[in-house]
DNA sequence: AGCCCAAAGCTAACGACGTTAGCCAGTCGG
DNA sequence: CCGACTGGCTAACGTCGTTAGCTTTGGGCT
C-alpha cells in the first residue's frame, strides 16, 4: 500500500475545495477519502474529526478573506476602500460558498483559537476602511458591526437565492454600497 | 398500544421547541419522536422525512415573524416602525433561534411553495415600513434588500456569539437603527 | 548498509441515524 | 356491529462517523 503523501494542510485544502463544489453538508468523510485516494479511516491520521475539518476549512477561509482584503484595500480609502471591500467579501462568498460556509457557526472556544487570530485580520481591515470616514471612536465598534452584518447577510442571502431575480443583484449590491458611503460621511 | 393524537402541526411544533432548545441540527427523528412518546418510524405518517420536516418549521418560523411584525408595526410609521420591525426581528431570533435556522437554508423550489407565502407576507411588512420615508419607487427593491440583509446579518452574528462581549449589543442595534433611518430620510 | 520505530495506511466493527417495509390495533362511519 | 382507514409498532437496511488494532513503509541513527 503505497503512501498518499497527505498532511492536514492537503487533507483541509481538499475539503474545502470539495465543500465549494458540492457543498458544505455534503463534505463526507468518505467522499473526502475516495477524492484523497484513501479510505476514510487515514483521515483521522491528519484531522481529529468532522467538526475539527470543518473548524480547519473556516480558519482557511478566513486567512483566505483577510488575504484578498488586505489586497484589495492596498493604496484606497473612502468609498474607494469601502467599495473594494464590499465586493471582495462578495466574491469570495460566491466563489467560495463551501469555506465560506464553515466560518458561519462557532462560537470561538478556546483562549488561544486560531479562528480568532484570523478573524481579527479581517476586522482589522474592516476596521481600516472606517480610517477614511469620520466615525467617532466610540461609534468605531457600532460602524464595524455594521459593515459585518451587512456584508455577511448579502452574501448569505445571494449565495442561497434568498433575492428574486426581477431586479439585478449587482444594483442592488452598488445601491447598498452608496447608501453606507453617504452615512459614513455625514459628521453630525 | 394507544393513539398518540399527533397530526402533522403537532409534530412540526414540536420539532420547532426542539430546535430552539437544543440547535436545528441535533433535532434528531429519534429525538423528536421520544419528546412525543413515539417510534422515530412512526413521525413518517405525518412529515415525509427531515427535509420536509425543516422546510415546514421554515414556514411555521416566517408566518410567526411574519405575525409579530403585522403586530408590531400597527399604528408605526417611520422611525418608530422601523425600529420596531428591527426589534421584532431581532427579538425573534433570540427568542427562537432553532426554527430561525431552518429558514436560513435553500431557494424556493416549487411555483406554488407555502414558503414563498410565507415570506412574502414579512417583505411587505418591510415594505411598509419603507412607507414612512421619501423612497424612490425603483430604489425600493434595493432598500428591501438593505433591511433584509442587515437584519438577517445582525441576528445571525448576534445569535452565533459573533460580536465581542466589549461593548454592548444593544448599543450596537440603537446605533444601526438610527443609521438606517438617517439614511432613509435623507431625498437626494 | 542495515536496523528500528514512529507514522501512515489498511480492514473490521460498532453505534447513531434516517428511512422503508410490512404488520396490527384502535376508531369511526355506515 | 362490522369493516376499512389510519396511526401506531417491530424489524431491517444503508450510510456515515468513528475507534481499535494490525501492517507496512521509510527516514534517521549507528
Amino acid at each position: 500500500m503505497p503512501r498518499a503523501g497527505l498532511d492536514p494542510a492537503v487533507v483541509v485544502s481538499a475539503a474545502a475545495g470539495l465543500a465549494d463544489e458540492v457543498g458544505l453538508p455534503n463534505v463526507t468523510m468518505g467522499l473526502l477519502a475516495e477524492r484523497l485516494g484513501v479510505r476514510p479511516p487515514s483521515l483521522y491520521k491528519h484531522v481529529a474529526g468532522q467538526a475539527d475539518l470543518v473548524r480547519r476549512i473556516a480558519v482557511l477561509a478566513l486567512t483566505e478573506v483577510g488575504d484578498d482584503l488586505r489586497d484589495a484595500l492596498q493604496g484606497r480609502a473612502g468609498r474607494d476602500a469601502l467599495e473594494a471591500a464590499a465586493r471582495t467579501i462578495r466574491h469570495y462568498v460566491l466563489e467560495h460558498p463551501g469555506r465560506y460556509a464553515a466560518t458561519v457557526r462557532l462560537e470561538p472556544q478556546g483562549p488561544d483559537d486560531p479562528m480568532d487570530a484570523a478573524g481579527k485580520r479581517v476586522l482589522t481591515s474592516l476596521a481600516a476602511v472606517l480610517e477614511g470616514y469620520p466615525v467617532d471612536p466610540t461609534d468605531t465598534i457600532h460602524a464595524l458591526r455594521l459593515l459585518r452584518s451587512l456584508t455577511h447577510g448579502f452574501a448569505v442571502l445571494e449565495a442561497a437565492g434568498g433575492f428574486q431575480l426581477d431586479t439585478d443583484v449587482d444594483e442592488s449590491f452598488a445601491w447598498l454600497v452608496d447608501f453606507v458611503d453617504r452615512g459614513l460621511r455625514r459628521t453630525d
